[in-house]
DNA sequence: CGTTTCTTTGAATCCGGTCAAGGTCCGTGG
DNA sequence: CCACGGACCTTGACCGGATTCAAAGAAACG
């Protein structure tokens, strides 16, 4: 199902600009797979005994509801780990937006790990805390904001990550819309709105600059 | 800001066939406190440095938007841990829903409790899954079902707690609507069309059966 | 350079929100 | 015991933001 270490050619959006933040290493333990864009890396009620973290590229995780509606869980970038709200099962999908490159772990293994492990183990449970914090602040824009505000927070948050300086989304519109609880045609219709009111620059649909922070930090509304 | 131990008058909805179950006991641990209906168990942006366990009664956590607009972000009972979102502060506010007792337990206090602490832990830590599960599910909810089905969910997800009994609902309309992303009139509508298409039963507004589970469940849609 | 996929734009529709009344439930006090 | 008052819930009419449907335009890819 997940294909190990498969290697793509170099089409992948490089993100030269791309905001590495620096990783903690995780030492020796796991395996690196390489994903290419749409590949799964690990699948909705699939057991749960791996955990991931993203190593290079971007992964979002969703889940489909029978009928083909979408829901994004979020996107994650390299540091992040992934896979962690599992109980025995995952209750989301995750795939690679572009290629990326994924360190997996086998949770037993971090049993018989002794100090590497519950080196581990202690990034797992703050990183867990963080994702259950990202999730209720998700859980407020979904429930609570306009279209508008929705595809703002969205922009600022991606702005964030790469400091003021020109922005490149790993995703599409789609993948924007099943995030945000809207249709590809109104986030669509919001970035252009955006753009008309000077807030925000986009050079194709996937590179953008703030131009105005103060203005779209007070669509947010915190 | 939190009352200790305020007795309250028998006002207090009961709930004679609330379904308890069973509480583990969290042995001679942390400081029982009673709250009043709409008294604020912790507040939004305060210190977390407490962990709490309802003990009997009901509590919602809800995040207030500078102008108005409030998500509650789930309801809790007997058993549950509130408070498990937390890094520094409190994202969220706590308050009670109708009388509840609640046991709080200083953080700090965990590490010094030998046996005792490190099995509270063990149960903080699957607390904190679950919660990231459920507020997993809330995601979906949120953002890709119709009103309609949002409190069809809403309704089965209560009707589980009473298994097939009549249930009682601790919370109101409005925090109904606030947990569910709608207004109190569309979920009015929504209750009164639900009842209307014969799948569930109000005695009162607060008392409810479920009629034709398949048919309730069919709406759900997993 | 043609084809496919993704994005944008427009027009019409509809679901849920808003505004405004009326109803119900309860507790209080006459 | 009943009248009153307030909080909460329900219902109706209308409105508007987001979706839907459709088509044109732009990017990515072979």
């Amino acid at each position: 199902m997940t294909a190990v270490s498969q290697i793509l050619p170099s089409n992948a959006p490089t993100s030269p600009a791309a905001p590495t933040s620096p990783i903690d290493d995780l030492g020796t333990i796991g395996v690196r797979m390489t994903f290419g864009p749409g590949e799964e890396i690990y699948v909705q009620d699939e057991d749960a005994d791996m955990i991931y973290r993203v190593v290079r590229g971007a992964v979002r995780t969703s889940r489909l509801l029978s009928d083909g509606r979408r829901q994004v869980g979020d996107f994650y970038y390299p540091g992040d780990f992934i896979g962690l709200e599992a109980g025995p099962t995952h209750r989301f999908s995750a795939e690679a937006l572009g290629v990326c490159e994924i360190q997996v772990i086998r949770k037993a293994a971090l049993k018989v790990c002794g100090e590497e492990g519950v080196r581990i183990e202690r990034m797992i449970w703050s990183g867990t805390v963080r994702e259950l914090q990202r999730t209720q602040e998700h859980l407020l824009l979904l429930g609570r904001k306009s279209a508008c505000e929705k595809v703002a927070s969205f922009l600022l948050d991606m702005a964030r990550r790469f400091r003021g300086q020109v922005a490149e989304l790993p995703m599409g519109r789609q993948d924007m819309a099943d995030y945000l609880g809207l249709t590809i045609e109104t986030v669509s219709r919001m970035v252009t709105q955006l753009q008309a009111d000077g807030l925000v620059r986009f050079q194709g649909c996937r590179r953008f600059e703030v131009r105005n922070p103060a203005g779209l930090a007070h669509l947010v509304e915190a």
